[in-house]
DNA sequence: GATCTCACG
DNA sequence: ACGTACGTGAGATCG
């Protein structure tokens, strides 16, 4: 026999809630995250698992509409509200469930009873499972069967009820608890029943009439004031009859081996409890040793004795996360026989001995990049597993560990100063051998195979040659600026001290939030976990008020300049005078590149002064050549939402702002004011974004009416785009994921959150990711094109540069025109949609400069 | 280490 | 009624 648990999990946090709110203070953690019912609510599912050892465990909870108070509005009414401290924590038990390794079920308009009770009656059809519900609510006692029974839990301790025990206590049948509920009604769920008849007088007509219809059949033997009660209220006891019974056929697909109790995930629940600050509880978690991969590994001294079937995985280790600052400290090599331990010295010639190979590795740029040798390597297990949505950090032991490879991390290693380090490399390549199969069996599976093959592979030594070229940086048309801003600031400093009557950190924003607020009360604005607002938006509202704000916005914005990018950057000018960043590919959740140490994607170009931070950087050839694509994001938005009208806006290379700036305000396109263009075009990034009126109305400072009109016109003018948008979010929420065009997946795990406010982030993301996410692919294949062309053509112009729709060419003049023909064909035939793609390719003697 | 702010597409 | 636009990286402050 197996033994099904059923939790009613509402009930259990209700009470864990209860039992120590009414004290006062309640129990938080150091976030001010209420934590009491949380607390109680996993001691109680630890009990429930130690003493009854489930075979399968389900725990149900209420969301959303229930069926009951949509028909009877006065079911439950008068409860008191759910207090806030309480909801808080109802999401973040879900999460608790999902780590203990326990399945939770909730379905609206349905309550936890009747998913319980559909789970029991679909048990009780399997002859080998019997049931156990646990809750405190009494309700559930009328589930009772041969094969269920009740844990019914008291104030302290429980009584168990079987069919047999509940009888000698009640001296009813289980199921006549709906009866007995009919006739004595419910204070706690504001059911009626017969005014005036409570539990005894119920029970007593029930042990001798058996049911509601039996006493009503018998309606004249009753005698006096019972009988004259029961008459009176009759339609009111069917009526609650009605509501008490619970409903045993909710639409769930149940499967009990989804609710096979296998233990926790240990790791993830020891992070919701640190989360939660459950020492008490962390203690006894036991992260049971992953067993140890003993490895075998021979130190080789002489390449000669090396012998490599045809399929190879290799790992390089070096000392630096920044491997453009990195030594190379050993390979490992791993076939079927045998694993090799490279000492340092011969790796450059090892790497020889891969070539005619099937080369498997984890992160190939990092390895092309210290070898500065051009590797041949089919498959990257650090991308296969971005796209397969595991751990694809730097750091090798990250995904290892996930697949019990006890390895420590790098960090760590680094600390020990990378002792036993043959050990380890020969692991980490063994690693590789061992796993990239599966890895390329799930990309083959998914579709995602030529996202690999096609795309992310080849864009490898495209970026690892970028990097390494990097861009040269002149300090010296910052040394000025960094003077002229640093007087400044100080100048700026003063005015506000005087202006607000006293000295702080205005780079606090706690600080600078309390006096402009607080002390000046310049206005009324939100607030932060720590304290007001001090942000651009908020500022500017206020800006006509005092002349500090816009002395504390210059404050701001020089700062900027100064740290993040005059001081900022000179840091990473390498003794080439170039600097060299480093282009994350397995980061973003779209299939963009990211860019770090430093971040070249985020360098001023919006506001003219900051911008001049531009003029520092500067070409090695002749001329810096920026080709962007324009509008690839809209083109993309028309092609898959196959709108005619954006389509032919497009086709006919229309000003699109403008065109849509026509249509929504019905004149011709002649007529429309510029403000009316850039309405429109934040109207149509909106619309990208899953755009909410409020959110419209807050970009463009327009009443939330009027920026839900705009919205409104434009879906009405673009039927294509809105049934686009409804679409994909509907496929999303039934396969879980989206697609780029060229079949990127993006999971979603959000549209399964119970939280509203995460679901509807969900959508978004569904709706914006095979947009953004496509653009990523088609600049990705551009730049594969653009590479090979300048190396088919033998120029010295390079690529050095990507920001997600432009790309950066250190250029030689004299190739100048050649490479404006190379880049256009490339960029502009790489894909070909319902609307062409459109680039613009400018050129100067510096970044600022090109134009 | 988390939070706030701000730079980019 | 909820809370309110996608994707990033970095510096300063705070606890």
């Amino acid at each position: 026999m197996k033994k099904v648990v059923l939790v009613d999990g509402n009930n259990l946090l209700f009470r864990s809630y209860y039992a120590t709110a009414y004290s006062g203070s309640i129990m938080r953690n150091s976030k001010g995250l209420p934590t009491n019912a949380l607390y109680g609510f996993v001691g109680m599912i630890n009990k429930i698992i130690t003493e009854e050892e489930p075979t399968y465990m389900m725990v149900a909870f209420d969301i959303g509409k229930n069926f009951r108070k949509e028909k009877y509005d006065f079911y439950k009414e008068g409860r008191s509200a759910t207090p806030d401290e309480l909801k808080m924590q109802m999401p973040i038990a879900r999460t608790i469930l999902d780590a203990m390794g326990i399945k939770y079920v909730e379905l609206a308009p349905y309550e936890a009873d009747d998913i319980i009770g559909t789970v029991a009656k679909i048990a009780e059809s399997n002859p080998d499972y019997y049931s156990l519900i646990v809750s405190s609510d009494k309700d559930l006692l009328q589930l009772i069967s041969f094969e269920t029974e009740v844990k019914l839990l008291k104030q302290s301790g429980f009584i168990r009820y079987n069919e047999e025990s509940f009888e000698k206590d009640y001296g009813i049948k289980p199921i006549n608890i709906i009866d007995l509920k009919a006739l004595m009604g419910d204070a706690s769920d504001n059911i009626p029943g017969v005014k005036g008849i409570g539990e005894k007088t119920a029970l007593k007509l029930l042990q001798e009439y058996k049911t509601l219809d039996g006493i009503y059949e018998n309606i004249d033997s009753i005698k006096g004031k019972t009988q004259e009660k029961l008459l009176l209220d009759k339609d009111n006891a069917y009526m609650s009859y009605e509501i008490a019974t619970i409903y045993r056929d909710v639409p769930i697909n149940v499967n009990f081996e989804e609710f096979l109790y296998k233990g926790p995930d240990v790791i993830k629940l020891k992070e919701v409890y640190e989360e939660l600050e459950f020492y008490s509880l962390l203690k006894n978690i036991v992260v049971e040793k992953q067993e140890k991969e003993e490895i075998k590994y021979q130190v080789v001294k002489d390449l000669n004795t090396i012998k490599l079937d045809d399929t190879v995985a290799f790992y390089l280790e070096v000392d630096d996360i920044n491997y453009h600052n990195g030594e190379i400290l050993g390979m490992g090599i791993s076939d079927q026989n045998n694993n090799y331990y490279i000492p340092r010295e011969l790796v450059n010639e090892a790497i020889d001995l891969l070539n005619g190979k099937n080369v498997i590795t984890y992160d190939l740029k990092k390895s092309l990049i210290v070898t500065k040798k051009d590797i041949p390597c089919t498959f990257d297990l650090m991308i296969a597993a971005y796209l397969e949505d595991e751990d694809s950090s730097e750091d090798i032991t990250k995904l290892m560990n996930h697949y019990n490879y006890e390895c420590v991390s790098y960090e760590d290693l680094k600390k020990n100063n990378f002792t036993r380090i043959d050990n380890i490399i020969t692991l980490k390549s063994k690693f590789i051998l061992d796993n990239y199969q599966s890895f390329q069996d799930r990309l083959i599976n998914d579709g995602q195979i030529s996202i690999l093959n096609n795309i992310e592979m080849p864009l490898i030594k495209v970026l690892a040659s970028m990097e390494a070229s990097g861009f040269k940086f002149d300090r010296e048309p910052l040394k000025k600026m960094k003077e002229e801003i640093t007087l400044k600031i100080e100048e700026i400093t003063k005015e506000i001290y005087a202006l607000s009557g006293e000295e702080f950190n205005i780079s606090s924003p706690m600080q600078l939030g309390n006096v402009l607020w607080e002390k000046m009360a310049l206005g009324k604005v939100g607030k932060t976990h720590r304290g007001y607002k001090t942000d651009v938006k908020t500022l500017q509202k206020y800006q006509d008020k005092h002349p500090i704000i816009n002395k504390v916005l210059e404050y701001r914005n020089l700062t900027k300049l100064l740290s993040t990018y005059i001081d900022g950057l000179e840091e990473y000018v390498a003794s080439d005078g170039k600097i060299h960043t480093i282009f994350n590919q397995t980061l973003t959740r779209t299939g963009r590149l990211s860019s770090m140490e430093p971040n070249l994607q985020n360098i001023p170009a919006r506001e003219e002064y900051g911008k001049k931070i531009r003029l520092a950087f500067v070409p090695s050839n002749d001329l810096i050549l920026s080709a962007d694509y324009s509008q690839i994001e809209l083109r993309i938005l028309a092609h898959i939402s196959d709108s005619k009208e954006l389509i032919e806006a497009f086709v006919n290379d229309e000003d699109i702002h403008t065109k849509v700036a026509a249509d929504i305000n019905g004149i011709s396109e002649s007529e429309v004011t510029k403000h009316m263009r850039s309405m429109a075009k934040a109207v149509i990034f909106g619309i990208v974004y899953g755009i909410s009126g409020f959110g419209l109305g807050e970009n463009l400072n327009i009443s939330r009416k009027e920026a839900s009109d705009f919205i409104e016109k434009y879906y009405e003018l673009y039927p294509g785009v809105k049934n686009y948008m409804d679409n994909i979010v509907k496929s999303a929420y039934e396969t879980g994921e989206v697609k780029t065009l060229f079949g990127r997946i993006r999971k979603i795990n959000e549209l399964k959150n119970s939280n509203y406010q995460v679901r509807t982030m969900g959508e978004r993301m569904a709706l914006n990711t095979p947009i953004q996410g496509t653009s990523a692919d088609i600049m990705k294949m551009a730049m594969i094109e653009v590479y090979n062309k300048l190396i088919e053509n033998h120029l010295e112009s390079k690529m050095i540069l990507q920001i997600h729709d432009e790309i950066i060419i250190d250029a030689k003049k004299e190739e100048v025109e050649t490479l404006k023909k190379i880049i256009e064909e490339a960029m502009i035939n790489v894909v070909k949609l319902k609307v062409p793609l459109k680039i613009e390719i400018n050129t100067g003697i510096n970044w600022y400069d090109v134009k």
